[in-house]
DNA sequence: CCCTGATTCGC
DNA sequence: GCGAATCAGG
């Protein structure tokens, strides 16, 4: 019944490479088994030799190097009252891929918060949602990555792996 | 403010 | 082999 040792069993690491294969982050890999941090998951998944998953569909990393499908200087003033937020254009507004989340997502997706102009925050994910023009103008409110405008979710499909970012990760050898 | 994986090194 | 701490970055 309880359990002897939360070590790495077969099982486990099946798991482990099902997941990782499946695009999942290492925290996300970490709260679906359990027990153990996504430290420990990063860790035997370097071991196992898994590092290095092919970056594609969900590429939860380093994907995006900067390289905005759309055009990154035309951006878009959304103007209520007298706040003025800037916000990048998207893509394309009307057609919004739904192909983001993983085919065997097992976890809930992310679900946008849905923010007026007036909730929005610096770290909120500007993703326009609806017609600026009207009143029920909603941007996405999740999370947003430090650094760009939008959240996780809406990164990936904006900024759509065009050019592999060269992982020029050296080898630490002093600090 | 959040997150991601990569690496090191004591255990 | 394991994973917390740390690093480097989005």
């Amino acid at each position: 019944m309880v359990d002897a040792g939360p070590s790495w069993t077969k099982e486990r690491v099946e798991l482990l490479t099902r997941l990782w294969s499946d695009g999942l982050s290492a925290s996300q890999i970490a709260a679906e088994i359990g027990g153990v941090s996504r430290n420990a998951v990063i860790g035997k998944v370097h071991r196992l030799g898994l590092a290095g998953r092919v970056v594609r569909a969900n590429g939860a990393s380093q994907a995006a190097g900067r390289r905005p499908r759309g055009e990154a200087d035309s951006s878009i003033a959304l103007v209520a009252g007298s706040q003025t937020v800037l916000a990048p254009a998207p893509p394309s507004l009307a057609l919004v891929p739904s192909h983001a989340s993983a085919a065997s997502d097992p976890v809930a997706l992310p679900e946008s918060v849905r923010v007026t102009i007036m909730e929005l925050r610096e770290f909120m994910c500007r993703w326009p949602m609806g017609d600026p023009s009207t009143p029920d103008f909603r941007f996405c409110g999740d999370r947003a990555i430090t650094g760009l405008p939008y959240c996780t979710h809406h990164s990936r499909i904006a900024y759509q792996p065009a050019a592999e970012r060269k992982r020029d990760r050296r080898a630490v050898g002093f600090r």
